[in-house]
DNA sequence: AAAAACCGTTGACATTTGTCAACGGTTTTT
DNA sequence: AAAAACCGTTGACAAATGTCAACGGTTTTT
């Protein structure tokens, strides 16, 4: 199962992996299954791992002081799930991230990746094409939800990404757009007519 | 006027520049100055520079269909100014850049600063601290736009950048934050009270 | 098999924010 | 010095979105 994270990483680079460097990497990410619903980080910990999606669905999310839970990011097969911030400050998440289907991952510490990307020129490179376009990315989601109504921005996110609208549940969705569920239900109803 | 720059990459790595090399870095930024209102960047062109402000205040924005403005960043000293989407891609550009104030700059194309962070090390250090510390201000700052009022969001931003409120008219802080004038009007009144 | 939790929908209503038009006081341009 | 552009404010009103409560149909748990 980690030919998945082989061609993913491949599909970023010019010179494709050799034979040594593949195995290096398979033989320094670990494989783990969770259950639906199971934690992958808790809200106060520090997150150890990064972790590559190899099948299932997850997401990240934040809760308020009310306690109502406000999705931050919906992850499926070929995405990395894991929080940055903590992870590169050392600092408590101040996030959750769960399974939202059984999942199976690859996963590495930072420090074992650091490890990695010293041995894999080719690692550092896909890397710094992932933060670009991850960064772009976040700038154009940003403006796009500044400036847009609720309408708009589900119309946008539904034409751009169809696998998470049948994948996650509309109160999902609802949360990552920045919106509650009965306004996204109303929204709908009114696309239909 | 290149110590700005020359203290504030000192100020982000562990390792001070060597003589040899802040003059390499002095040898390869230009410097550049910029009346009120003149564009470092415009709205279709791609963006060739990227910009290290020595003295002055820049905005970044975008006009819609209607013809409306949208600001994306407001920049003071010891900020970059650029379009890493259009300067990495090489895309037009769909943003413009241009000065607040009159403006001095320190300018390089992302070629020579790619040849330089091939020959100062601690350069590639910076951009990966720098571009770090961005990806999780942007995160952090979609999150809050998402699930905040648009009072609070302006209470939190002029309690964390007093400077940018008293640099701008309110209108560009308004358009930042996403909010029309007059609602940022409204809320500034009603917090007086 | 029964109970509980989950999910999307709807109605009634409240709150937030936007839109348009107008004003007076700056500051900038001519 | 006059004209124009800019800036913040205000009122009246409209539109978008949230809140609360309730429902019925699933799916999951017990």
């Amino acid at each position: 199962m980690h030919e998945n994270l082989l061609s993913y990483i491949n599909q970023y680079v010019s010179l494709p992996l050799t034979d040594e460097e593949e195995a290096l990497i398979v033989a320094n990410f670990q494989f783990k299954k969770l259950r639906k619903k199971q934690y992958f980080l808790q809200d106060g910990d520090v997150c150890k791992y990064a972790g590559f999606i190899v099948k299932g669905a997850m997401r990240q999310y934040r809760v308020d002081d009310k306690g109502v839970e406000h999705i931050v990011h919906l992850f499926v097969e070929n995405y990395w799930a894991n929080d940055r911030e903590s992870a590169t400050m050392l600092t408590p998440s101040k996030y959750n991230i769960d399974a939202w289907e059984d999942t199976e991952l690859l996963i590495i510490t930072r420090a074992d990746m650091m490890d990695l990307m010293e041995k894999i020129p080719t690692l550092v490179e896909m890397m710094r094409l992932t933060d670009e376009r991850n960064a772009i990315a976040n700038q154009q989601r940003l403006n796009f939800t500044l400036n847009n109504s609720a309408e708009k921005r589900y119309e946008e996110f539904a034409g751009n990404h169809p696998e998470f609208i049948q994948r996650f549940p509309q109160h999902l969705i609802a949360s990552y757009l920045g919106i509650t569920r009965e306004t996204l239900s109303r929204i709908r109803k009114q696309a239909t007519k």
